[in-house]
DNA sequence: TCTGGGGTCCTTGGGCGT
DNA sequence: TCTGACGCCCAAGGACCC
């Protein structure tokens, strides 16, 4: 804890959403949802319009649609989020070399180590310049929490959601703290916070009451020693601007569970090679091979195997994955399949041999892993796929026009996804296309053979829908466009 | 009503070498 | 040779976060 509130947390506000709300004109001051649209997907994020209809994050779409009937529903486009996350991250670090990212859309700065702030009021002015320089670079609003820590500084900027500014002055952290829910402090979920709720916690000046040894006796002891220097706002974790990864993982919820054995399989394999094409791209090996099974019931079990020394060799995740799988029971069918790989190295075990070979003959570097390749290969049925293009998720018609609905039909729609159907392409609700008549446009729906388009630009008015034929020639998708300008605002990647 | 994907950290319990 | 304490590694599960 610092005598000076100089540790800033950035929070982008209702990110995702915000987002498309500025690459889409029309869904400005609209219920926007993104998230998965399978039928076992959840929301990611809502814009603040859909929260007021009772949308929020990790909710059922299911539940969402019945909530907010009329939102607009979009599947994420993670390449235009990590580029406008980016530009945000490099502003952050225009401030200090501190800079802690924790997600896309947040992150700690240590202002101090920056030398742009050293008191309260040097603080404010940086935390609003800040603001102020996001939006002119992205049109995104951010919220800044700026406190004396890392903890603190989480919860100003939780509290001055959205669009706003919050510091608290050391000194006056108990009592700004005393009156909140325990479930403000992080680390405190549903399970916890129900543990204490019944020992007749409910907030955080109670918390502290109860006292060290009441609190490791209730949740254990890194737990409770954790929760009491939290309750008296005590909490002196530095940023730290270097994180290493420490698993690598990959995972696939199916639309309907699985029951055949072979096909289980064979998606074990598939995700095995995702997993390997993913820890290859990120320059690791690893050692300890983890299969992560969600069965019907939704209990899930993992079993994992650690190998005499790390590997980036597909074959041998792929071998090890099918191993672990053996020993698990599927009858009744599986919802979910993982495989992960942790205990990560820099090398793998051959690389080390090459390089004690390469030192043999004089050379002491050792070879460095090859950076592309990530996984090319498209993502299972119900996985979001980052280039948009999610196959096995049905885009459907959204938003007032309902363009797609009492045109003649070509039938039913094909189920996405299903196998052996001829190949249809997919247009992903939300997801960005270009008509050689018309111009730029999103995706507003699809299904029966049609696919409405929106046609307009972040810089544009509201624009107009049409509906094409889902094989249209003059349509294909297309790259994102940048949010602000022409300058590399976000789009483009 | 039905629960994503990618992570981190903690706890518990067993095996094993010293 | 047997036994207990200790520390470490590994496996599995669970809570939590965004």
């Amino acid at each position: 804890m610092r005598a000076a509130p100089t540790i800033l947390h950035l929070d982008m506000d209702a990110f995702y959403a915000s987002v498309e709300q500025a690459s889409k004109p029309s869904l400005r001051g609209k219920a926007v949802i993104v998230g998965g649209l399978g039928p076992r997907g959840v929301v990611a994020t809502a814009s603040y319009e859909a929260r007021r209809f009772g949308v929020h994050s990790a909710m059922p779409m299911a539940q969402a649609r019945r909530r907010c009937p009329n939102g607009a529903y979009l599947t994420p486009r993670f390449r235009v989020y990590q580029a406008v996350s980016e530009r945000v991250m490099g502003l952050l670090r225009a401030l200090s070399p501190l800079v802690e990212p924790l997600s896309l859309d947040e992150a700690f700065v240590d202002l101090e180590a920056g030398e742009v702030a050293f008191d309260s009021a040097g603080a404010r002015a940086a935390g609003e310049r800040l603001r102020a320089d996001i939006m002119a670079a992205t049109g995104l609003s951010g919220s800044v929490g700026l406190a004396g820590s890392k903890m603190l500084a989480k919860v100003a900027s939780e509290e001055a959601k959205p669009a706003g500014l919050l510091l608290i002055e050391p000194g006056t952290e108990r009592e700004h703290l005393a009156p909140m829910s325990v479930r403000t402090l992080p680390g405190v979920g549903p399970v916890t916070g129900e543990h204490l709720r019944r020992a007749g916690i409910t907030t955080v000046g109670e918390l502290a009451e109860a006292g060290e040894d009441e609190l490791i006796r209730m949740v254990g002891r890194s737990h409770g020693l954790g929760l009491y220097r939290m309750a008296l706002g005590l909490d002196d974790r530095p940023v730290v601007a270097e994180r290493d990864a420490k698993s690598v993982s990959v995972e696939d919820t199916f639309d309907v569970d699985l029951h055949d054995r072979v096909r289980i399989r064979g998606e074990v394999q598939r995700l095995a090679d995702r997993c390997v094409g993913r820890l290859r791209s990120s320059g690791h090996s690893g050692r300890t091979i983890v299969l992560k099974v969600r069965r019907y019931d939704f209990s899930t079990l993992t079993r994992s195997e650690t190998l005499r020394g790390p590997t980036d060799d597909p074959g041998v995740v792929r071998e090890a994955a099918a191993r672990l799988l053996e020993g698990v029971d599927t009858t009744g069918g599986v919802r979910l399949l993982g495989v992960g790989v942790t205990g990560l190295a820099d090398y793998t075990q051959e690389d080390l041999f090459a390089q004690a070979e390469a030192e043999g003959a004089g050379d002491a570097i050792g070879p460095p892993r090859d950076p592309a390749a990530e996984d090319a290969e498209p993502s299972g049925p119900g996985a979001v796929d980052v280039t948009g293009i999610t196959p096995g998720v049905a885009a459907e018609p959204e938003g007032a026009e309902g363009a797609v609905r009492g045109m003649e039909g070509d039938g039913d729609a094909v189920p996405a996804g299903a196998a052996g159907v001829a190949p249809e392409r997919l247009w992903p609700a939300g997801s960005d296309v270009r008509h050689a008549v018309y111009g730029p446009g999103w995706v507003q729906g699809s299904g029966v053979g049609r696919v409405t388009v929106r046609f307009e630009r972040p810089g544009s008015p509201p624009g107009r829908v049409r509906t094409f034929r889902v094989d249209d020639p003059e349509l294909e998708p297309s790259d994102p466009l940048p949010l602000v300008g022409g300058g590399g605002g976000g789009g483009g990647a």
